[in-house]
DNA sequence: AAGAGGCCCTGATAGC
DNA sequence: TGCTATCAGGGCCTCT
């Protein structure tokens, strides 16, 4: 769910609220996420200052004194929240995200600083936590992954090479973070709309025209639900603490049976599997 | 070696 | 109403 445009908006808050701050405590609730939060998690992260927050891919990375970088995958559902410490010493509810509630469950790691804690909150436990302590680990974690999909890397030439004789069809491509990185299955499914392009056509039967216009779409939808502060999906009545509007503007993404959005289309948007993933699409226009 | 499929996990929802 | 089944999907793993 937290795909590039939203682990961005994550990158941007978090950066505002711990960069150089230091790490005062941290307190691990349950170590159980996707990998198991290492033992020495706590000491090696005690008393560091944050130097540099970004965002590679889905991960977001924090860059620590002594060549020390915490990786932070969100998962499906991991969310980050900032509490502030109030005069009285009690915490405040206050997240990254607008209107947001604290959950009761499932608040995993707190990472203390002097006023204020960033807690993680992960129902699913998909997410992780994970210590790379010298330069050369931090650059072999992200050796194989794909370049970022506003990277001029991202190119037709690069694209055309990576699709050549390829058999998986072309939204399996587009999801595969070695090849490009960031998108999920909603950005998928919108990109190739946009596009016109059946997410089932073979990877290596896609036209030069429509390996332009897949770059030239994974570059306008991921900037847009940027600007939009990421996709809230769905009508979460739980879950709070997500803002970003932009899935208000999906125009395949859970649109099961609703009407094409392409002028002149009158076709009703169809639900499908690919991989044992949900993906819709107009068949009239993604041919 | 590429590609397909399974698995991890909890909560919301559908159907009986 | 309470039960069970299904779905959500990112990344890693195994098997063919």
């Amino acid at each position: 769910m937290p795909e590039l445009p939203e682990v961005e908006i994550v990158k941007q808050s978090l950066e505002k609220k711990v960069k150089y701050k230091v790490i005062n405590n941290i307190l691990i609730k349950n170590p159980n996420l996707r990998f198991k939060v290492e033992k020495n998690f706590k000491k090696i992260l005690k008393n560091k200052k944050i130097l540099k927050i970004s965002r590679r891919s889905k991960y977001l990375v924090i860059e620590l004194q002594n060549n020390i970088y915490l990786i932070i995958h969100l998962g499906m559902t991991g969310t980050l929240h900032y509490i502030e410490k109030k005069k009285n010493n009690l915490y405040s509810n206050l997240s990254f995200y607008k209107s947001a509630i604290l959950p009761k469950k499932h608040n995993h790691i707190e990472i203390i600083f002097s006023n204020f804690k960033i807690i993680y909150n992960d129902p699913r436990r998909f997410g992780f936590f994970r210590i790379l302590n010298n330069k050369k680990k931090f650059i072999n974690y992200f050796k194989k992954i794909g370049p970022e999909p506003f990277d001029k890397l991202f190119c037709y030439n690069y694209l055309k090479k990576k699709l050549y004789n390829k058999d998986v069809c072309i939204k399996n491509t587009l999801i595969n973070q070695n090849i490009v990185s960031g998108i999920g299955n909603i950005y998928a499914n919108e990109i190739l709309f946009y596009a016109k392009v059946n997410p089932f056509k073979k990877s290596k039967n896609i036209s030069k025209n429509e390996i332009n216009k897949i770059i030239k779409f994974s570059k306008y939808v991921l900037d847009k639900a940027i600007k939009k502060g990421g996709s809230s999906i769905r009508n979460f009545k739980d879950i709070k603490g997500i803002t970003g509007t932009y899935q208000d503007e999906f125009v395949v993404y859970d649109k099961k049976g609703k009407i094409c959005k392409s002028k002149n289309c009158h076709e009703k948007i169809i639900k499908l599997n690919i991989s044992n993933r949900s993906t819709y699409m107009c068949k009239y226009c993604q041919k």
